[in-house]
DNA sequence: TTGAAAGCGCTAACAT
DNA sequence: ATGTTAGCGCTTTCAA
């Protein structure tokens, strides 16, 4: 590894080549009004001294980096990871780069500033757009487009979303086919558009199909494991357990399967499961486990998608967009 | 959505509150030299207009920008996703931000140029200081810190490697205990350090228990799914097929599995089959299969944390760091 | 304690 | 076809 005291910018490069900057500056940015054989011999030098143009300057004067932004919450959970994946993976049909920006979690009351905090620091410096993941908060002021994926809330940002009543009433539906009639619900974070809208449609299907609300089959949870154990053993433990349970998404599903095992009963014999979201680490250990599937890196995709189109002034702001859910049926319900 | 078509700059700061803007420029450093009425009202100023500098202009400037970048391939192997997560962990862990910087695959004479030229990116304004995750080159010249996870090949730059000799050793050494004697191999990817000393474990724990090397037994792999299916048909078609097999890593080993089943043989009646690596994909496929774990999440977590240390002058440049591997015996291997 | 001014590396007029 | 120059938003001397 060479260490530079300082990297070699473009003044070196045009010392080097002799010429000024601004010509280095035309061949970098593939300009037509260079001769070819400075053109050649810019390029060489460049190549020699393995330049690479600083994209803090260039972004800082050009304000055009070809950058997309993405602003995650973290990377630990698997949602925000296979969101991600699926950006990259539009990132790469579309030849755009990619920078992450990722800080610590925090449920505090900072949280929301510092997720402006980010978007103003990709959006105003060095990404042509951003992307971000479940946010806090949808009031952002920046110049550059932004689209969110799992809104907290409407807003006039284009967003993503996935049909969360849609898939919920579908579970539900499916749970009812099978004979079930009490089926018990964890719900998921009630802060978010995703957990709401699932909790709406299971409150919807039941109500369609006459069958009465009753609160005590709704315990609370956090899309989490801990919470969402307790909350099943309370289900569990009701003079009328439900014969079936519909977790808002399968990490909650997970702890219910637990649950139910810890109190000796068999999945699906003794009790129907289904989860909300598909995400491998509950395919992992519940392989069986019949869940909604969220389509989660198809949202990562379709928001780069629409975010490129945004740049590119092919689509219209204050859009939305859909993926839809559908039921996987697997092995851990059961007709009665 | 506020549109700004400017984004508010320090100047804007510093005209509403009716100061310079090296005062803004202090009370944003925390700079002592600034009185106590002079700081509330900058820093109430900020607040309202809801200004975050540029970290564009800010690190042209100042050569601090507290962000570490990572440069990875892709974010679609659970490798780089791994070994991100990892890092995003020691990030919160001290309080730094994080940039990711991933662009295509690329499998062609560019990819080498492309890495040392994201590494210029972030390395030259961005970030004070860089991990690499399996790089294609180590020519890297730059005046921030280095870390590498899982180098190509040795040099002089900090790296965070993993006991891969160590850990194909144990895990032939167990075949060995379970009275295997005819041991097949599916390698990993050659051009790697990791494939490199998978195969050097196999053929050293087999001559340091006498048993002669047999070039057959030993099929190509990639680390991939396709050709480890071929590789692994051809170990179990030949006149002495193995009675275990071992893969360079757990997706080769779900193929020997696959080519297993397709040739009427059941795992591990018929076959015993070790892999290695132990990630999420590979479990959720065949959650018993025997691996070695390779603690991927951990490597990414180690680089971080060295690069802290060479950041804060903590630690000498030039070190290495080995995350110890160990075998999970599950059900995938059996006594003949 | 504060302000003025000189750049950081680069691009985009404007000259030549 | 190429050079000169004026900033982009910020930090950092150097003065006041």
């Amino acid at each position: 590894m060479k260490r530079r005291k300082s990297p070699v910018t473009i003044k070196d490069v045009a010392a080097a080549a002799r010429v000024s900057v601004s010509t280095v500056s035309r061949v970098l940015n593939d300009k037509d009004d260079v001769s070819e054989e400075t053109q050649a011999k810019v390029r060489q030098v460049i190549e020699g001294l393995s330049y690479t143009s600083s994209l803090a300057a260039r972004s800082m004067r050009s304000r055009r980096t070809n950058v997309i932004g993405v602003v995650v919450p973290d990377l630990q959970t698997s949602f925000s990871i296979q969101v991600v994946k699926g950006v990259n993976q539009a990132i790469e049909d579309f030849a755009y780069d990619l920078i992450i920006y990722t800080s610590g979690t925090a449920w505090d009351g900072t949280r929301a500033a510092r997720e402006r905090h980010h978007v103003a620091l990709l959006n105003g410096s060095l990404a042509d757009g951003v992307i971000i993941v479940t946010p806090t908060t949808t009031d952002f002021s920046t110049a550059h487009p932004v689209v969110i994926v799992d809104p907290h809330q409407d807003s006039d940002i284009p967003a993503v979303i996935s049909t969360n009543r849609d898939g919920a009433m579908e579970a539900v539906s499916y749970l009812l086919s099978l004979g079930h009639r009490c089926i018990g619900f964890i719900s998921g974070r009630m802060d978010l558009q995703s957990g709401l809208r699932r909790f709406q449609g299971y409150q919807d299907c039941l109500a369609q199909a006459g069958i009465p609300f009753d609160p005590d089959l709704v315990q609370p949870g956090d899309f989490l494991g801990p919470l969402s154990l307790t909350s099943a053993q309370k289900l569990l433990s009701l003079p009328h357990p439900p014969t079936a349970i519909f977790a808002a998404n399968d990490i909650s599903a997970i702890a219910v399967i637990e649950a139910a095992q810890a109190a000796g009963l068999c999945v699906p014999e003794d009790l129907s499961v289904i989860g909300f979201d598909n995400i491998p680490e509950a395919a992992q250990v519940m392989p069986r486990l019949t869940t909604i599937d969220q389509s989660i890196e198809l949202m990562g995709y379709t928001a780069a998608e629409m975010l490129i189109e945004l740049l590119q002034g092919k689509l219209l702001a204050s859009n939305l967009r859909k993926i839809v859910t559908r039921l996987v049926v697997r092995e851990s319900c059961r007709a009665i």
